[in-house]
DNA sequence: AATGAATGAGCCTTCATTCAT
DNA sequence: GATGAATGAAGGCTCATTCAT
């Protein structure tokens, strides 16, 4: 039985330490030392830098988006949709770590290509339309702002690849849930309110 | 009459292309090349690439922890000092642009070195302080956590340095000051609630 | 079965090189094109500029000290020894000819590091104390100076590395030979003295 | 009336960080900020580091070359004369130290250019020809080799430039002298050959 | 005379990439 | 698949030199 390729191992050291280092300041070299071979042999598995940091990112992107699509297309109220979001997201984070935290730092609202851009612009989208529709069924204040309130969560949400570590009291999961809460609900005690 | 030190222009044009690039990606020469001399002759001025990105981010990285400080120690109710808090920040921003946004990029959470781990975590503890204050007074909720609420806000803040563009129709601070309002009101409508 | 490291032409090409121009002004590109490969390639090999000449100077330092030291330590008269210790010294030139001419010019006598000047005064203190048993055994004269004696055949047998040809009629142990002879014996005939 | 010009100050600041760092490794900044000016400012004096150089060089030269003459021209025996070639070389050494250790690091024996070239030639010349005219006296041996017996003591006292030290016990034409004593009459003692 | 700024050539060093073995 | 060596294109930095003020 052949054993798989060590692609993934490649990528999967590559994730660690351009997230350690960030992309241009990590030489192959240093991929390469995490694996224990020579740099040249990473080119039995990828064909440049560029496509590994890509090979890297991809996964994570996808699975971000695929699971908000999955969602807003969910009939549940925009509440819901909120809150799954974000504890989805927050998911990919934990099993992805580094992957996603790379994909924050050096693709997410960079402009790197086209094809990013519009990967940012439709995870924007979605979210936007998840916080309207919450606006238009009254469950959310009128004068709401569904692309600023978009921003304004993915910010909170990104930002956790720059403090979260694993291992921690709290899973991603728990705290992205309590993000989601102060996003919905706010800071401000309802009963000093009424 | 002495001419002025070109040093400003200098470290200001190096904000302008380090956030275009990334620190990383652009050479002294992109630097020198805007600002229509030689590489050679920006070491009349720096002594090394990393002294001239210190020089650009050391001061907005002051004038956000400067002002928080200020604010903190104010007389207001910590719902004011969140609102103020947020808009500073963004007044910065804006003020700032190109050097908070590398400040952003390239340092903030990222562990660069003793100095700016201080500084981080000073800004944090400073920020969660005044929730906590909140909370203490009865504005907040009893179960917010300080701590994952300030990270939570200043991401939202700090991720407006990716997609934030000067000129648009709402300045910096509005947009801050509806950041502050969904994150001290939440989304959800009160009377949705009652 | 393993290429042998070319480790050994690196540093010889860098002893010519650095002899014929000296070690300042020397381009690491001059030694590259020496052995026919590029600069960038040296780099396999060395680690740098500083660390190629201290890989050229160590051998020949070290026979140098190692070859006084045994003799030093041999159970023969002064004058003998002497000699012996010119003769060896020339030896290790002829051997490694262009290795001594940098030693000599570079390192040997300047104060370089503290590596070096351990070493220049441990061959100063071997040779003197040869001289000094020559002085108390009653071979040299009572008012010989065994530390300025050491100086002036070291300075004599240095000195050949700046006028000394390989391929010339006399070799260099002959030479060395005839300049031990004079340091022992002097020019003035013995005859004409009586 | 008009202070001299500083020249001079120059000339010898130059000599000093030569001598200390070596040609190449010294850069004109260095010098500038020994003369407490700026680098520029050295062009109102020199026109090229290389002409500082000669300017630093030459006079010891000169001076060594034209005492080596007029002593190769007296009238006196040939052992008087290496007496007196060694102290006077040892003279020129006290009073420009800097300056000529300078030259004997890097120009001296170097094959700097034609006109050093011929220099040294010239300055084995007379003292072979001093020496010879010994060997012909019957002074100094028959087996003498002339030109070797100057190589030798030019070496000797060349050397000097690397341990001298002003300031010491005996002055340099003290211990010139002595090397002189040794030269002529070697180490062994005469009672012992008789 | 002096200076600060600018220049431009050059050098050491790095590193992604290639390739013969 | 793996490796060590080689490549070549940079890129940061240095420094002798120039020049307007």
């Amino acid at each position: 039985m052949p054993r798989p390729s060590r692609l993934n191992d490649v990528v999967e050291a590559a994730a660690n330490v351009f997230k350690e280092r960030g992309y241009h300041a990590t030489r192959l070299e240093d991929i390469a030392e995490a694996l224990g071979m020579q740099k040249g042999s990473l080119y039995n598995y990828i064909s440049s830098k560029e496509e590994l940091l890509l090979a890297v990112v991809r996964p994570p992107a996808g699975r971000l988006l695929s699971s908000l699509s999955e969602l807003a297309e969910a009939d549940l109220p925009a509440t819901e949709k909120i809150r799954l979001v974000a504890k989805s997201h927050a998911g990919v984070l934990e099993e992805y770590f580094p992957y996603v935290a790379v994909y924050v730092q050096e693709i997410a609202g960079q402009g790197h290509s086209e094809e990013w851009l519009e990967m940012d612009r439709r995870y924007v989208r979605l979210l936007s339309q998840i916080i309207d529709e919450g606006r238009t069924s009254g469950l959310f204040g009128p004068s709401t702002n569904p692309t600023l309130s978009a921003m304004a969560l993915i910010g909170s949400l990104n930002w956790m690849t720059r403090w979260y570590e694993q291992g921690g009291q709290l899973s991603a999961e728990e705290l992205a849930d309590q993000i989601a809460s102060t996003f919905l609900g706010g800071l401000i005690t309802r009963t000093g309110r009424r």
